[in-house]
DNA sequence: ATGCTGTTCAATGTCGACAATCGACGCGGA
DNA sequence: TCCGCGTCGATTGTCGACATTGAACAGCAT
C-alpha cells in the first residue's frame, strides 16, 4: 500500500489535467484561481503554486495582473516544440545507441509489431500505450538528469495539449514504417543516422499536427 | 523613460540573484520564506511566488515540507547541464548557419579579437561581456521559441552559479582558439562540423567547471 | 555505545480578507 | 461613425495568522 502524501497543491495539477484531458479545457480559456478554489473546497494559495508547476511545464501561460490560460499554440509554435523534442530526445538516444542488447532490439521490435497490429484493429488506446513504451525503452539509457528534465517537460506538455490526435495522425502502415526507420537506424549503428531519423520523425509529426489544428 | 511596473515578486527574484552573484548565497544554503520576507520588508506570499520562478530557472531546489536550496550539483551534473546547453545551442547554430552574413561573420572575427585581447589584460569582465555578445550573436537567428525558452534558461542558470570561474576557465590563447574555430565552421558551412563543435566546446566547458567545483 | 521513541521547534502549507490593477463597457465629443 | 476617457466589476497581488509537517535532540531501553 504506497503511502502517498499529497498535498493540495498537486491535487490541483493533477484536477486541471483531467480537466484537459477531458476536453473540460481548451486553449485560450483562463483558470480562474477563485473559481477553482471554490470548485476544490479550498483556498486560492495552493491553486497558485499549481499555477506555478504548470507554467513550469509549459501547460498554462502566465500573464501578469491578469490571469493564467492555457496557451494557443500557433502552428509553428507547435512545429517549434516537436522540433525541439526531436533535438533532445535524437540526442539522447544517439548518444546511448550502442548501449542496446541484442534483447532489447527485439523488443524494440515486437513493440513495432504490436503497434501495427493493433493500429490496424483501431485499438488507438493500446497504440498509444504500446508507444509509450517503445518511447521509453529508447530514452531509457539515457542518465543526463538535466536532459531529462527537458524532454520530460516537453513530453508531458505535448502529450496532454495534443493527446487527442494521438490516434488519429499515422495509417498503421505509416507506424510501422516510422518506428521500424528507427530500430534499422539503431541496429546501423550509425550515430549521425539514429539522431537524425529521431529528429525527422518529430518533425514531422509536429507539422501534421500543425496542420490539424488550423 | 522606461516604465517598469515591478512587482515584489521581481524584486525578490532579482534580489535572490544579487545574494548569488555577490556570494552571499552558496550551493546547499536554505532560502527561508519568514527570514526573507522580514529581510525584504514583505510577506511570504511574493516570496513564495519567487521560489516558483527561481525554481523553474533551476536556481532553486524545492523539497516538499522542507524548504528551498540552493542545488549542489555534482560533477556529472555540471556536466550534464553544460553538455544539455550544446544539445541545444549547437542546433540553434547549425541550423541558422547559412543565414549569416559576411559582416556578421567580420563582427564574429572581430569579437573573438577583442575577447582575446581582453584576456590578455586580464580584464575578465570585458571578456564575458564580450563573450556574451559573440554568443548572443550567434543564436540570434534562430526563432524556436520553445528551444530558445529552454536555452535561456540553462544559460542563465549556469551563469550565476558558475559566474566566477569564466575569467580563470581559459587561456587566452585558447579562448583565441575556441571561438576561432566555431568562426571558422561556420565560414565553412559545414553543418554537422559546426553542431559538433558547439556541443564539445561546451562539453569542454562543463568539464572544466566540474574538476573546478569538487 | 547504539538504536528507538517521543517531544519540541522551526519552517512550510493553507487560509480568508483586503488592496491594486487590468479589461470591458458606456458616455460624450469630433 | 469613430475615437478617447472615465467608471465599474472581476481577477490577480499581497497580507497576517493559524495549521501541519519534518528534522533535530534528549531520554530511555537494549
Amino acid at each position: 500500500m504506497p503511502i502517498v502524501k499529497t498535498t493540495y497543491k498537486d491535487q490541483v495539477v493533477d484536477h486541471v489535467y483531467q480537466l484537459l484531458l477531458q476536453g473540460e479545457l481548451g486553449p485560450g480559456d483562463q483558470l480562474k484561481e477563485s473559481l477553482l478554489a471554490k470548485q476544490m473546497g479550498i483556498s486560492r494559495a495552493p491553486i497558485r503554486e499549481a499555477m506555478k508547476e504548470l507554467i513550469m511545464n509549459g501547460l498554462v501561460d502566465y500573464r501578469p495582473q491578469v490571469g493564467n490560460f492555457i496557451p494557443v499554440l500557433s502552428p509553428k509554435q507547435i512545429i517549434d516544440s516537436y522540433t525541439t523534442r526531436g533535438v533532445l530526445e535524437g540526442y539522447a538516444i544517439m548518444a546511448t545507441c550502442e548501449q542496446f542488447s541484442a534483447e532489447e532490439v527485439d523488443k524494440l521490435e515486437n513493440l513495432t509489431a504490436q503497434m501495427g497490429s493493433y493500429a490496424e484493429k483501431k485499438n488507438h488506446k493500446m497504440v498509444v500505450e504500446t508507444g509509450g513504451e517503445f518511447h521509453d525503452l529508447l530514452i531509457s539509457k539515457n542518465d543526463n538528469v538535466q536532459l531529462l528534465e527537458y524532454t520530460d517537460r516537453l513530453s508531458l506538455k505535448l502529450h496532454i495539449l495534443f493527446f487527442k490526435y494521438w490516434g488519429k495522425l499515422y495509417s498503421p502502415a505509416e507506424i510501422g514504417r516510422r518506428h521500424r526507420e528507427i530500430v534499422d537506424s539503431i541496429k546501423s549503428g550509425d550515430r549521425n543516422l539514429i539522431e537524425k531519423v529521431v529528429r525527422q520523425h518529430y518533425h514531422e509529426t509536429g507539422s501534421k499536427i500543425a496542420t490539424l489544428e488550423i
